[in-house]
DNA sequence: CTGAAAGCGCTTACAG
DNA sequence: CTGAAAGCGCTTACAG
């Protein structure tokens, strides 16, 4: 090296502030000439930090968490932290596998989008750990997310505004608190507008697929139904195929509405009117209020929520007097 | 611990073949009781090795990665290997920041999605590096993927096949060798037609915004052609919205053809017809290549295909006898 | 089959 | 402002 002891290398590269102009300038001088790079593990193993943390997805191909994990890498490059990505598959057994790198000092601390909490005993101890998207029940996880209840009441109160009274609501997967928030939040909305017995809840899930078998639900059991909230985009779309494929004109005999404004909601036809999510916001601020958890500021102790809008496309529209039927 | 050095607990950890069976039950026990995990920075500083790998990709959002991250994972997991994704956006300076893993030793080796050679002297000496799908313009890096001159020659004759003969080609972005390879395999094809005069280079792009505006390109200039044979997918789907919304009918007045088979290609209407390739093998594949390469065996010289196959769906049928114009 | 010991490459109190 | 020294938690020749 040029002239100076490790410590003072060590010194030079992590606060250069602290040693004189002279030995900064010889050490950076050594460093590019070297192409010198610091021993991560080394590091780590010294700091008792790894500088990484661990965002927990359920399937990384799934276009909703692009935006998410772009705002979450956003803010993590700014701090200089490296993220590392694990794809639970919807697997207990490789949530399990993927929470150990919290154990081993792999990563400091995780994101969990995958709604799921960490079973007893895995997830070490005063880790710090958010939840983004979807609530993690029963648990005091700090959480980051759209408010689903209330995005989902403006959702429904949009198509009764419309002047839809039938209205359907296809559900997401049983046992997921988005499922529960939406629900809730379209029931409200139906209550307040006094259709109580209109509230219609038509078992669905979030796939494509799904929203192809709850139309066929909805057109046997509720023909009268002029309007259909979806729990999310992908199961709106498959809606709408079916009711298509059974000759059907979406959105002038029937309105369908979908959730989340995927990247594909503008190209799908029609195109879908949906609820907005801020999804790069939510992945920033979820990010840096885990820096702030990992430099051990209090956390709040109720979910934070980003804003949400209604995106007027074109699968949805004014009722027909008769319904569809 | 459980009366036996730190020593022999490494041992009964890593190779538990060579302590007695009395000690590896003791280590066990006491691992389980007490929820003891290695750390990991230790190891990777004793071993000089990090147990991950580093896998580069321009977007990470974009659907056509998604298989052979999968495919990736399910050889890496079996390996006990770490996979650490970076994400470059198309940014030199964020490729450049992701290759740094290389150096400081967070990752072994990489595996290269983006088509980009890592600028000289970025990419430490001696790691192993193999690139997939996308060739590297003039390097000797292994590489896995589809033989995109053969696959695109397939497409083309199945659309001569149908009967066509201005058959355009909607070319992907410059200085790519996905363009260039497919551009190859089109005129290959058309010139084997004796076509040589329809050969047809429509500048485009691989978005679906560069579809449509290849299909204006299209209309204004080649109004005799009956076909479209696209670069990828996304820009098939442009293509077609854009020709759609200008009143034309797919496929009965014009084919379109696409390249890849997202995930989407089976749900736009009208289905896609592409190429397919055996993405999740192309993971596979080239995950294991890279562990032969780790451990210092032979890599080959020439690149590495997997088979493709064309899908007929219903953006393609025979053409009328007077184009579309 | 097991233990004592060295050392991987850093960082950081402790002196000076 | 800088250096010498200790130690982070592992693994692995080396003895026995």
């Amino acid at each position: 090296m040029a002239g100076v002891s490790t410590a003072t290398v060590s010194r030079a590269l992590q606060s250069p502030d602290i040693v004189s102009k002279k030995t900064r300038d010889a050490v950076f001088a050594a460093v590019s000439e070297t192409g010198y790079s610091v021993n991560t593990a080394a590091q780590m193993l010294r700091r008792n930090r790894s500088g990484t943390i661990l965002v927990i997805l359920p399937d990384i191909a799934n276009p909703f968490f692009s935006k998410i994990l772009s705002g979450i890498e956003e803010v993590a490059t700014q701090a200089n932290l490296t993220i590392l990505i694990g794809n639970t598959n919807g697997e207990d057994e490789r949530f399990a596998n993927i929470l150990e790198n919290l154990r081993n000092g792999r990563a400091d601390g995780a994101l969990l989008l995958n709604g799921c909490a960490p079973p007893d005993g895995l997830l070490a101890e005063g880790v710090p750990v958010i939840s983004i998207s979807e609530r993690v029940n029963n648990s005091d996880i700090p959480h980051v997310g759209t408010n689903n209840e209330e995005a989902a009441y403006d959702a429904t109160r949009y198509l009764v505004s419309l002047g839809h009274r039938a209205i359907a609501h296809a559900a997401g997967p049983d046992g997921n608190t988005l499922t529960e928030d939406r629900f809730a939040g379209y029931a409200r909305a139906m209550a307040e507008a006094g259709l109580d017995d209109k509230i219609n809840r038509v078992p669905c899930g979030f796939s494509f697929g799904d929203g192809q078998r709850a139309a066929r639900h909805v057109l046997a059991k509720h023909a009268d139904a002029t309007a259909v909230f979806c729990a999310n985009d992908e199961s709106a779309m498959g809606m709408i195929r079916c009711l298509q494929d059974e000759g059907y004109v979406v959105p002038d005999q029937i309105s369908v509405m979908g959730f989340d404004d995927v990247p594909y909601a503008s190209i799908f036809q029609p195109e879908l009117t949906t609820v907005h999510q801020a999804r790069n916001l939510i992945g920033k601020q979820a990010m840096r209020m885990l820096l702030d958890f990992l430099s051990d500021q209090p956390m709040p102790v109720s979910p934070t929520f980003l804003e949400h809008s209604i995106v007027v496309r074109n699968s949805t529209s004014e009722p027909l007097d008769s319904g569809f039927s």
